[in-house]
DNA sequence: CTCTTGACTGAGG
DNA sequence: GCCTCAGCCAAGA
């Protein structure tokens, strides 16, 4: 995985994500072995777009759509979720254990 | 090379 | 449980 970067790295992983579910910036780095490096995920998230990567489905510890601004700049990001069958009230994911994935077990 | 920015997190009050 | 502070690290100017 050397051959890959960091940016990249995130971009696999949360490709991975499944449908219906969600995990945190910290999830990944964690699984990537840089849990100091939480916001160069969302960092890299920037470049997710063309990427086929669902960044919709990444959202801080607290399950608060804190890159929502960084879609479109409206509610784009929660109408996402909220397709997948994910509840969401107020920028924030409800019955948030619930969606929750964590790639340290799904991988 | 140095400084700033940031889609974060954990610890302390 | 919420708010504030500090640490962390990569990319861009």
């Amino acid at each position: 995985m050397e051959t890959l970067n960091f940016f990249d790295k995130v971009y696999e992983v949360a490709k991975q994500i499944p449908y219906g579910k969600v995990t945190s910036y910290g999830a990944i780095a964690k699984y990537l072995g840089a849990s100091r490096s939480a916001r160069m995920v969302g960092y890299a998230m920037n470049g997710s777009v063309g990427k086929d990567v669902p960044a919709h489905r990444v959202v801080n510890r607290k399950g608060l759509l804190t890159g929502k601004h960084h879609f479109d700049g409206t509610n784009l990001m929660q109408q996402l979720l909220e397709s997948e069958g994910i509840e969401v009230k107020d920028n924030q994911i409800q019955n948030f254990e619930k969606v929750f994935w964590d790639p340290s077990k799904a991988i």
